[in-house]
DNA sequence: CCTTGACTTGGATCGCGCTCGAAGGGCGAC
DNA sequence: GTCGCCCTTCGAGCGCGATCCAAGTCAAGG
Protein backbone atom coordinates (compact mmCIF):
# COMPACT_ATOMS: atom_id res chain seq x y z
CA UNK A 1 0.00 0.00 0.00
CA UNK A 2 1.80 3.12 -1.18
CA UNK A 3 1.35 6.37 -0.42
CA UNK A 4 -2.84 6.32 -0.25
CA UNK A 5 -3.08 10.10 -1.23
CA UNK A 6 -2.33 11.96 2.48
CA UNK A 7 -0.75 9.25 4.13
CA UNK A 8 2.25 7.40 4.80
CA UNK A 9 3.76 3.94 5.19
CA UNK A 10 6.12 2.62 7.78
CA UNK A 11 8.21 1.81 5.30
CA UNK A 12 8.25 5.71 3.31
CA UNK A 13 8.57 7.47 6.73
CA UNK A 14 11.64 5.35 7.39
CA UNK A 15 12.95 6.42 4.13
CA UNK A 16 11.56 9.80 4.44
CA UNK A 17 13.34 10.35 7.94
CA UNK A 18 16.66 7.87 8.11
CA UNK A 19 14.98 6.02 11.37
CA UNK A 20 14.36 2.47 10.87
CA UNK A 21 11.15 1.20 11.11
CA UNK A 22 11.94 -0.64 13.99
CA UNK A 23 13.18 2.44 15.99
CA UNK A 24 9.80 4.33 14.83
CA UNK A 25 8.04 1.66 16.32
CA UNK A 26 10.06 1.70 19.44
CA UNK A 27 9.50 5.55 19.81
CA UNK A 28 5.51 5.30 19.62
CA UNK A 29 5.66 2.62 22.07
CA UNK A 30 7.58 4.88 24.54
CA UNK A 31 5.34 7.85 24.20
CA UNK A 32 7.48 9.94 21.90
CA UNK A 33 4.99 10.41 19.50
CA UNK A 34 2.59 13.59 19.63
CA UNK A 35 -0.35 10.93 18.48
CA UNK A 36 -0.43 7.72 18.03
CA UNK A 37 -0.76 7.46 14.10
CA UNK A 38 -4.00 5.76 13.49
CA UNK A 39 -3.97 2.02 11.93
CA UNK A 40 -5.52 1.19 8.26
CA UNK A 41 -7.86 -0.93 7.76
CA UNK A 42 -4.79 -3.71 7.61
CA UNK A 43 -3.82 -2.81 10.89
CA UNK A 44 -0.84 -1.01 9.27
CA UNK A 45 0.30 2.77 10.47
CA UNK A 46 -0.65 5.32 8.56
CA UNK A 47 1.51 8.69 9.55
CA UNK A 48 -0.17 11.82 8.23
CA UNK A 49 2.31 15.35 6.79
CA UNK A 50 1.67 16.38 10.54
CA UNK A 51 3.41 12.91 12.00
CA UNK A 52 6.38 13.04 9.62
CA UNK A 53 6.61 16.93 10.89
CA UNK A 54 7.23 15.74 14.39
CA UNK A 55 9.33 12.97 13.84
CA UNK A 56 11.30 15.65 12.09
CA UNK A 57 11.41 17.66 15.24
CA UNK A 58 11.50 14.94 17.54
CA UNK A 59 14.51 13.39 15.50
CA UNK A 60 16.23 16.96 16.08
CA UNK A 61 15.88 17.12 19.83
CA UNK A 62 17.33 13.42 19.59
CA UNK A 63 20.31 14.36 17.65
CA UNK A 64 21.17 17.25 20.26
CA UNK A 65 20.97 14.77 23.02
CA UNK A 66 17.71 14.98 24.81
CA UNK A 67 17.09 11.35 26.34
CA UNK A 68 14.68 9.45 25.64
CA UNK A 69 12.58 10.37 28.81
CA UNK A 70 13.23 14.01 28.45
CA UNK A 71 11.36 13.53 24.51
CA UNK A 72 8.89 11.84 26.02
CA UNK A 73 7.78 14.27 28.77
CA UNK A 74 7.45 16.85 26.13
CA UNK A 75 5.58 14.77 24.03
CA UNK A 76 3.33 14.33 27.04
CA UNK A 77 2.82 18.50 27.47
CA UNK A 78 1.89 18.49 23.72
CA UNK A 79 -0.75 16.27 24.26
CA UNK A 80 -1.82 17.42 27.18
CA UNK A 81 -2.64 20.61 25.22
CA UNK A 82 -2.66 24.49 24.95
CA UNK A 83 -2.17 25.05 29.11
CA UNK A 84 1.72 23.43 28.85
CA UNK A 85 2.89 25.98 26.41
CA UNK A 86 4.62 28.06 29.24
CA UNK A 87 6.32 24.39 30.62
CA UNK A 88 7.18 23.32 26.79
CA UNK A 89 9.05 26.48 26.16
CA UNK A 90 11.13 25.93 29.18
CA UNK A 91 11.82 22.36 28.47
CA UNK A 92 13.26 23.88 24.76
CA UNK A 93 15.03 26.86 26.06
CA UNK A 94 16.88 24.81 28.87
CA UNK A 95 18.16 22.53 26.15
CA UNK A 96 18.83 25.12 24.00
CA UNK A 97 21.13 26.07 26.51
CA UNK A 98 22.98 22.86 26.86
CA UNK A 99 23.30 22.64 23.04
CA UNK A 100 24.58 25.80 22.62
CA UNK A 101 27.35 24.52 25.58
CA UNK A 102 28.02 21.42 23.95
CA UNK A 103 28.56 23.09 20.23
CA UNK A 104 31.22 25.11 22.57
CA UNK A 105 32.87 22.79 24.48
CA UNK A 106 32.99 20.82 20.88
CA UNK A 107 35.02 24.01 18.91
CA UNK A 108 37.17 24.11 21.53
CA UNK A 109 37.80 19.68 21.21
CA UNK A 110 38.10 20.46 17.41
CA UNK A 111 40.77 23.22 18.21
CA UNK A 112 42.85 20.70 20.63
CA UNK A 113 42.61 18.04 17.74
CA UNK A 114 43.84 20.76 15.12
CA UNK A 115 46.77 21.76 17.05
CA UNK A 116 47.82 17.47 17.26
CA UNK A 117 47.44 17.64 13.85
CA UNK A 118 49.62 20.78 13.26
CA UNK A 119 52.06 18.79 15.56
CA UNK A 120 52.11 15.91 12.72
CA UNK A 121 52.39 18.27 9.85
CA UNK A 122 55.36 20.00 11.28
CA UNK A 123 56.92 16.71 12.27
CA UNK A 124 56.76 15.93 8.15
CA UNK A 125 57.99 19.33 7.62
CA UNK A 126 60.83 18.63 9.46
CA UNK A 127 61.79 15.44 8.21
CA UNK A 128 61.01 16.62 4.34
CA UNK A 129 63.67 19.00 4.78
CA UNK B 1 50.32 9.33 50.06
CA UNK B 2 50.04 12.85 48.35
CA UNK B 3 51.85 14.61 45.49
CA UNK B 4 55.30 12.97 45.96
CA UNK B 5 57.10 14.98 43.87
CA UNK B 6 56.11 14.54 40.65
CA UNK B 7 53.76 11.95 40.57
CA UNK B 8 50.02 11.85 41.03
CA UNK B 9 47.56 9.28 42.74
CA UNK B 10 44.40 8.14 41.10
CA UNK B 11 42.37 9.91 42.97
CA UNK B 12 43.93 12.84 42.16
CA UNK B 13 44.17 12.47 38.37
CA UNK B 14 40.60 11.99 39.23
CA UNK B 15 40.02 14.77 40.68
CA UNK B 16 42.05 16.91 38.08
CA UNK B 17 40.10 15.08 34.84
CA UNK B 18 36.65 14.64 35.98
CA UNK B 19 36.78 11.24 35.21
CA UNK B 20 36.40 8.63 38.18
CA UNK B 21 38.73 6.11 39.49
CA UNK B 22 37.08 3.65 38.38
CA UNK B 23 37.06 4.79 35.28
CA UNK B 24 40.83 5.65 34.84
CA UNK B 25 41.31 1.96 35.96
CA UNK B 26 38.89 0.96 33.30
CA UNK B 27 40.65 2.79 30.25
CA UNK B 28 43.63 1.45 31.13
CA UNK B 29 42.42 -2.19 31.16
CA UNK B 30 41.15 -1.14 27.66
CA UNK B 31 44.09 -0.47 26.16
CA UNK B 32 43.54 3.51 26.01
CA UNK B 33 46.38 4.83 28.35
CA UNK B 34 49.62 5.57 25.77
CA UNK B 35 51.68 4.09 28.20
CA UNK B 36 50.93 1.89 31.84
CA UNK B 37 51.86 4.09 34.61
CA UNK B 38 54.06 2.62 36.69
CA UNK B 39 53.29 1.37 40.25
CA UNK B 40 54.92 2.33 43.73
CA UNK B 41 55.84 0.17 46.24
CA UNK B 42 52.45 -0.34 47.77
CA UNK B 43 51.23 -1.17 44.03
CA UNK B 44 49.26 1.84 43.87
CA UNK B 45 49.47 3.69 40.40
CA UNK B 46 51.78 6.66 40.08
CA UNK B 47 50.50 9.02 37.21
CA UNK B 48 53.07 11.44 35.67
CA UNK B 49 52.58 14.38 34.13
CA UNK B 50 52.77 12.96 31.00
CA UNK B 51 49.85 10.76 31.86
CA UNK B 52 47.38 13.68 33.04
CA UNK B 53 48.00 15.04 29.41
CA UNK B 54 47.46 12.13 27.39
CA UNK B 55 44.15 11.72 29.27
CA UNK B 56 42.95 15.27 29.24
CA UNK B 57 43.75 14.72 25.16
CA UNK B 58 42.03 11.24 25.23
CA UNK B 59 38.92 12.85 27.03
CA UNK B 60 38.84 15.15 24.10
CA UNK B 61 38.61 12.47 21.61
CA UNK B 62 36.24 10.42 24.27
CA UNK B 63 34.38 13.87 24.03
CA UNK B 64 34.04 14.59 20.61
CA UNK B 65 32.70 11.32 20.09
CA UNK B 66 35.44 8.77 19.47
CA UNK B 67 34.76 5.30 20.21
CA UNK B 68 36.90 3.03 23.08
CA UNK B 69 38.03 0.96 20.26
CA UNK B 70 39.16 3.77 18.28
CA UNK B 71 40.93 5.67 20.84
CA UNK B 72 42.53 2.58 21.98
CA UNK B 73 43.41 1.99 17.69
CA UNK B 74 45.10 5.38 18.25
CA UNK B 75 47.06 4.71 21.84
CA UNK B 76 48.46 1.16 19.94
CA UNK B 77 50.18 3.75 17.45
CA UNK B 78 51.80 6.04 19.33
CA UNK B 79 53.11 2.96 21.52
CA UNK B 80 54.37 1.59 18.27
CA UNK B 81 56.64 4.51 18.09
CA UNK B 82 57.48 7.13 14.82
CA UNK B 83 56.78 5.23 12.67
CA UNK B 84 52.98 5.71 12.32
CA UNK B 85 52.72 9.13 12.81
CA UNK B 86 51.24 8.90 9.28
CA UNK B 87 48.72 7.00 10.27
CA UNK B 88 47.87 9.30 13.63
CA UNK B 89 47.71 12.11 11.45
CA UNK B 90 44.84 10.65 8.85
CA UNK B 91 43.05 9.18 11.91
CA UNK B 92 43.22 12.83 13.53
CA UNK B 93 42.27 14.05 10.61
CA UNK B 94 39.43 11.89 9.79
CA UNK B 95 37.87 12.45 13.15
CA UNK B 96 38.43 15.80 13.02
CA UNK B 97 36.09 15.93 9.95
CA UNK B 98 33.20 13.97 11.75
CA UNK B 99 33.51 16.87 14.72
CA UNK B 100 33.22 19.48 12.28
CA UNK B 101 30.06 17.89 10.65
CA UNK B 102 28.74 17.31 14.02
CA UNK B 103 29.22 21.18 15.14
CA UNK B 104 27.54 22.17 11.73
CA UNK B 105 24.78 19.57 12.19
CA UNK B 106 24.51 20.62 15.95
CA UNK B 107 24.01 24.18 14.79
CA UNK B 108 21.10 23.93 12.32
CA UNK B 109 19.00 22.04 15.16
CA UNK B 110 19.26 24.30 17.62
CA UNK B 111 18.29 27.17 14.94
CA UNK B 112 15.41 24.53 14.94
CA UNK B 113 14.53 24.59 18.49
CA UNK B 114 15.13 28.61 18.56
CA UNK B 115 12.38 28.35 15.97
CA UNK B 116 10.56 26.38 17.84
CA UNK B 117 10.83 28.51 21.06
CA UNK B 118 9.65 31.78 19.10
CA UNK B 119 6.57 30.62 18.17
CA UNK B 120 5.91 29.97 21.69
CA UNK B 121 7.08 33.55 22.48
CA UNK B 122 4.81 35.23 19.88
CA UNK B 123 2.06 33.06 21.20
CA UNK B 124 2.70 34.69 24.62
CA UNK B 125 2.78 38.07 23.16
CA UNK B 126 -0.41 37.56 21.46
CA UNK B 127 -2.37 36.51 24.45
CA UNK B 128 -0.99 39.68 26.52
CA UNK B 129 -2.44 41.63 23.80
C1' DC C 1 -5.16 -21.83 -3.82
C1' DC C 2 -0.63 -20.54 -2.45
C1' DT C 3 3.25 -17.84 -2.28
C1' DT C 4 5.38 -13.37 -1.51
C1' DG C 5 6.09 -9.50 1.03
C1' DA C 6 5.06 -5.66 3.88
C1' DC C 7 3.14 -5.08 7.87
C1' DT C 8 1.51 -6.18 13.03
C1' DT C 9 2.59 -7.19 18.25
C1' DG C 10 5.39 -8.60 22.15
C1' DG C 11 9.34 -9.68 24.13
C1' DA C 12 14.35 -11.05 24.00
C1' DT C 13 18.87 -9.63 22.99
C1' DC C 14 22.72 -6.63 22.03
C1' DG C 15 26.62 -3.05 22.24
C1' DC C 16 28.55 0.50 24.53
C1' DG C 17 30.58 2.60 28.33
C1' DC C 18 30.98 2.68 32.28
C1' DT C 19 29.74 1.68 37.44
C1' DC C 20 29.68 -0.99 41.32
C1' DG C 21 30.80 -4.58 44.64
C1' DA C 22 33.62 -8.11 46.80
C1' DA C 23 37.75 -9.36 48.88
C1' DG C 24 42.00 -8.02 50.31
C1' DG C 25 46.66 -5.23 51.10
C1' DG C 26 49.23 -1.46 53.32
C1' DC C 27 49.78 2.40 56.20
C1' DG C 28 49.16 6.31 59.32
C1' DA C 29 46.63 8.04 63.50
C1' DC C 30 45.00 7.03 67.92
C1' DG D 1 46.70 -3.45 67.84
C1' DT D 2 42.88 -1.96 65.33
C1' DC D 3 40.38 1.57 63.04
C1' DG D 4 39.83 4.02 58.92
C1' DC D 5 40.99 5.00 54.49
C1' DC D 6 42.77 4.62 50.01
C1' DC D 7 44.35 1.66 47.10
C1' DT D 8 44.51 -3.12 44.40
C1' DT D 9 42.27 -6.83 41.02
C1' DC D 10 38.50 -9.23 38.98
C1' DG D 11 34.16 -9.79 37.51
C1' DA D 12 29.32 -8.85 37.67
C1' DG D 13 25.65 -5.56 36.76
C1' DC D 14 23.43 -1.51 34.83
C1' DG D 15 21.17 2.17 31.80
C1' DC D 16 20.33 3.55 27.44
C1' DG D 17 18.82 3.03 22.95
C1' DA D 18 17.97 0.60 19.88
C1' DT D 19 17.84 -3.88 17.09
C1' DC D 20 16.25 -8.28 16.15
C1' DC D 21 13.25 -12.36 16.42
C1' DA D 22 8.98 -15.05 16.44
C1' DA D 23 4.53 -15.69 15.20
C1' DG D 24 0.86 -13.99 12.99
C1' DT D 25 -2.34 -11.06 9.65
C1' DC D 26 -3.61 -9.41 5.31
C1' DA D 27 -3.58 -8.19 0.16
C1' DA D 28 -2.08 -8.74 -4.32
C1' DG D 29 -0.17 -11.62 -8.09
C1' DG D 30 0.68 -15.99 -10.54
Amino acid sequence: MIGMSQSLTIAEVAAETGLSAHALRYYEKAGLMRETPPRGGNGHRRYTERDLAWIRFLTRLRGTGMSIADVRRYAELVRAGESTTAERKQILLTHREEVAKRIDQLKDDLAAIDYKIDIYEKLEEKYQL
